[in-house]
DNA sequence: GTCTATAATTAGATAGAC
DNA sequence: GTCTATCTAATTATAGAC
């Protein structure tokens, strides 16, 4: 549940001798850079320098690899929302709470998170995914209205649309952001805030 | 180069008898649904009520179907870029019309915009597509960094991150945004344009 | 934990008739 | 413009040895 460090040490001895997290990493990477459908388990095992048979010893299916990673970003995320920063407090502060682990999320396990959001629902394990990722969509849109209702947000936008573009902002993140950059998860943070909040226009109300 | 309609009545006789749109739409329909990779020619052929056979009569090959698309959504875009209102005016001006335009491109050729959204670069034509992209995408940013040097644009964010995150927020409405709903598409302009310059805050200076 | 070998199926694509 | 039939290569997955 703590959300740092998407990349294990090997840990273990000197070479192959994959644990299953190891084997998910790499499949994982291989998913982002070609797609999960056009990964097979042939170029997986390239990869790895294994044989197909012996990531069948790790994971049971291919999709059991794309289950495992959508589970560990969307723990991530359904973490967020239990935080105290976002049960208490007006509803503002506890959005802004949720927008910056949002964004924290995504950049401290980027590869889980940017899979998640090119699931298309294919097959059983997307949809779970899917079903999980609408119910934390609703929660957030719950919070939206809060703050409109607080009088904290601007109430001549739809309340989903509001989440839909807010979140679109955000999870667009993950297409550009690499870690090492020069943004900090935290400065990213504070420019999607400021962008969200305040705009980008120096002349009031355009 | 006009960007309305992007569904054709059959416009020939009764049924069996495709010409390469119809072909094309229904292809691009299979791919968003399942996606690119995951869509089989057999399944393609079912849903055509064809054989395989007969979808080579109108593409050579698969990929020439998803190039046809994204050729579409990619001409459609360039096309805003060479609008007057894209040209002459000061630059928060021109950036508010490329912001617009955007978003009615996205409205207008929704399916084909999103398959472009998609690409990863697994083939030649998917990289192709990703170049034309990229150039876009620096042609806007050189944009955003003109209506800051204008003046017309808080300078506390770095233009790059400004663009990702406005193009992020208008990309992300191809994940949602359906034909005959609410909105229509200036509305969603609008709704972008309020957000992005000036904000969801009523409280000035969060 | 990894291997070789292979089963069973499906993929994209072509030939040639109508 | 569409068909049936077919090709070759690649796919996911399993069996069983080491």
């Amino acid at each position: 549940m703590s959300d740092s460090d998407t990349t294990r040490q090997p840990a273990k001895k000197g070479r192959p001798g994959y644990d299953q997290q190891a084997v998910l990493d790499v499949a994982v990477a291989a998913f982002i850079e070609h797609g999960y459908d056009a990964t097979s388990m042939g170029v997986l095992a390239s990869r790895l320098g294994l044989s197909k048979a012996a990531i069948y010893h790790h994971f049971p299916a291919k999709d059991q690899l794309l289950g495992a990673a959508l589970s560990e970003a969307l723990d991530s995320l359904e973490g967020v929302l239990a935080e105290p920063g976002a049960i208490s407090g007006n509803a503002a502060a506890r959005l802004a709470h949720v927008i910056r682990g949002a964004v924290r999320v995504l950049v401290n396990k980027l590869p889980y998170v940017t899979l998640l959001l090119r699931v298309r629902g294919n097959t059983e394990v997307e949809r779970d995914a899917l079903r999980r990722r609408r119910e934390f969509d609703h929660n957030v849109t719950a919070l939206v209205e809060a703050a409109r209702a607080e009088g904290s947000l601007r109430d001549d936008i739809d309340p989903r649309v509001v989440t839909r573009l807010l979140f679109g902002m955000i999870n667009s993140i993950a297409e550009w952001y690499r870690p090492g950059g020069p943004e900090s998860a935290d400065q990213l943070a504070d420019d999607v805030l400021a962008m969200a909040l305040d705009g980008l226009s120096t002349a009031p109300g355009t």
